[in-house]
RNA sequence: CGGGGAGUAGCACAGCCUGGUAGUGCGCUAGCUUUGGGAGCUAGAAGUCGCGGGUUCAAAUCCCGCUUCCCCGACCA
């Protein structure tokens, strides 16, 4: 591509739509997207290239690992999210919209449902069965907040695949084989990452995993362990209990003592002079299944230094929604709020939750269920016994960097992420909603095993930047680099041009995607441009080099340059590109 | 969805309070000089001031409504 005509409208001054987030800054800099809308975005001819790239390497390692393309519309008839409940469910979330006759359609948000069909209509047998269908799709969902540029969009592509298997054992290895494939594709794009055991949501999942992307820009927190391979979303982490200040007996009596206007732990930790650790943190949280669901009251009783992970105490309590109750719920329930404690509740409240950091704990100080007042020197496990059925112990607390890694003690750390990869075994959730059976070897019908498995491609493209990227613009790795090499003449014209010309053939004759810098501007104008860029090679015809019968090659994320002979630079060069592909 | 901020030339922004000829820098066009990290000078082109309504002799500026975008939070199969 020579320089002169090609379509690489860079700034030079950050857009004020996007100081914040470093890829979505550069992305828009250095010419490679451009905002059309809120979370909606026009690759240009260096954006749509990226793509293209990791979209190839998700293609490869898919089909390596057995799974066929398929193409699925963007545009769905509601019927099939009617026939899951999902065009409830998913809620405004879901870009809706109608024909002429005034049917219900909407947008691909995932495919779940399409795939299924189509699979019920063709699977019969065992015979046909294992089945893995990808497709590498634009997909829609009205984000109530679509920010940080390709991170959160509302338009958005996505390799979205779907193994079908006879049964359970069947799913793990289709899962297991999509593990890998995402491993592969991981590392050729280059990302530093993680898998984490993720939470599988309301949806029915048994197994899953995030692939989380190192950054921090990223959305997740995630916790690894220093010591052994355990890593976990926050919403899904477990950490080793640690022991609590007041977990023996003190052998004095519990007492209710007054404390007027201390309401958060901290103003009654001070006032009756303990640590928070030794204080009981109430919380009231209603949860309920569907959407429109009024929901039920739950209180939850963590360590005074802990907070509540909320996913963790859905999955307790089965909901599909959990969120923090208003005080008019509390009062509703005849519970003072500031004042909450695991004794004598009234009757109202049905479903009470003890962190299992505490259940032990002989020695707390808690809410009286009275205005302005606690109690001091009390027994969770009294407490728990006098709640009886509405109690329960389960670790609801939220882990952070710190705590103690459950499988070996060791610290965990913790990371914020970008989930970039979701590996799923759904079960049978779809296919008993949507009756997908097949017929085994001895002609009983069964349903199919399924598992789901995304990647945001488009999100990868950005992270990769996010990861990659320094004071000067964007840093390629070469595997998914728009162009390898951009070739830099400090004329344009002359015997310099000359040269330039002479080597930017023999690359793309090579196979080496190339730029040839042939603008007539200054050097600081190509260098600056090269580096937003991001080109992985620069090479640098230069006037003093070249009377010597040299170039000058220098790699984006190198100090400096180094000096290679004219003669033999192109294949050099092409050697260089080829082994960095490779890894 | 709650809270905050902003829409003026391709980009970044000033002007608005105190109504009266639409401005600055970058970019763009032409010319001259310059040429190893975003050059200098000269001359130019380029704007329905987000949209609609109102007040006024007169509105980018004051008032009302709408809309879009950004940020924080909630949400995020």
């Amino acid at each position: 591509m020579r320089y002169t005509r090609a379509f690489f409208p860079t700034l030079r001054e950050d857009p004020a739509e996007a100081k914040k987030t470093p890829s979505h800054r550069l992305l828009l800099r250095a010419g490679y997207i451009r905002q059309v809308g809120a979370g909606i975005y026009e690759f240009l001819p260096l954006g749509l290239r990226v793509l293209r790239k990791v979209e190839s390497i998700v293609r490869e390692e898919m089909d390596r690992a057995g799974a066929q393309e398929v193409s699925l519309p963007a545009l769905l008839p509601a019927d099939l999210f009617k026939e899951t409940g999902r065009w409830d469910l998913f809620g405004s979330t879901l870009f809706r919209l109608h024909d002429q006759k005034k049917n219900d359609y909407h947008l691909g948000p995932t495919h779940e449902e399409v795939i299924t069909d189509l699979v019920r209509s063709v699977v019969k047998s065992y015979r046909q069965l294992p089945i893995n269908l990808y497709q590498i799709q634009w997909k829609y969902r009205d984000e109530a907040r679509p920010r940080a540029g390709l991170l959160r969009c509302r338009e958005f592509l996505m390799k979205d695949a779907y193994s079908f298997d006879a049964d359970e054992a069947g799913a793990l290895k289709s899962y297991a084989a999509m593990r890998e494939a995402y491993k592969a594709v991981f590392r050729r794009v280059g990302l530093d990452y993680r898998i984490v055991s993720a939470d599988s949501g309301a949806m029915g999942g048994s197994t899953s995993a995030e692939f989380q992307i190192l950054a921090e820009t990223g959305e997740d927190a995630i916790v690894v362990c220093s010591n052994c391979d355990y890593a976990a979303n926050v919403e899904a982490a477990v950490a080793r209990r640690s022991e609590t200040s007041a977990s023996a007996p003190s052998g004095q009596r519990h007492k209710m003592v007054a404390t007027p206007d201390k309401k958060t732990i901290e103003e009654v930790a001070a006032f009756l002079k303990v640590e928070t650790r030794a204080t009981v943190k109430a919380g009231a949280f209603m949860f309920g299944k569907g959407p429109g669901d009024a929901g039920a009251l739950a209180l939850t009783f963590v360590r005074g230094d802990r907070r509540v992970n909320e996913v963790a105490l859905a999955r307790e309590l089965g909901a599909n929604w959990v969120r923090m109750a208003e005080d008019h719920e509390l009062e509703k329930a005849g519970v003072v709020a500031g004042y909450v404690g695991p004794f004598e509740l009234p009757a109202s409240v049905s479903v009470v939750l003890v962190d299992g950091e505490i259940a032990g704990a002989q020695d707390m100080v808690i809410g009286a269920n009275k205005a302005g007042h606690h109690v001091t020197h009390a027994s969770m496990v009294v407490a728990l016994e006098k709640l009886g059925a509405r109690g329960k112990a389960c670790d609801i607390r939220a882990v952070g960097a710190g705590d103690l890694c459950a499988s070996c003690g060791a610290a965990l750390q913790e990371f914020k992420g970008i989930e970039g990869g979701h590996i799923f075994v759904l079960g049978t959730h779809y296919t008993k909603k949507m009756n997908v059976t097949f017929l085994d070897e001895k002609g009983t019908e069964n349903l199919i095993v399924m598992g789901c498995y995304g990647i945001g491609v488009s999100r990868l493209v950005a992270s990769a930047v996010e990861q990659r990227h320094d004071g000067d613009g964007i840093v390629w790795p070469m595997s998914i680099a728009p162009y390898h090499v951009i070739v830099t003449p400090l004329a344009a014209d002359g015997p310099m041009m000359e040269a330039a010309e002479k080597l930017y053939h023999s690359l793309v004759a090579m196979g080496v995607e190339a730029i040839l810098d042939d603008r007539d501007e200054r050097p600081g104008v190509k260098f600056k441009d090269a580096d937003l860029l991001g080109i992985p090679l620069r090479v640098t015809v230069g006037k003093k080099s070249l009377e010597q019968g040299k170039l000058e090659l220098k790699a984006r994320n190198a100090k400096d340059a180094e000096l290679i002979e004219l003669e033999t630079a192109a294949e050099q060069i092409a050697a260089r590109v080829k082994a960095a592909i490779a890894g």
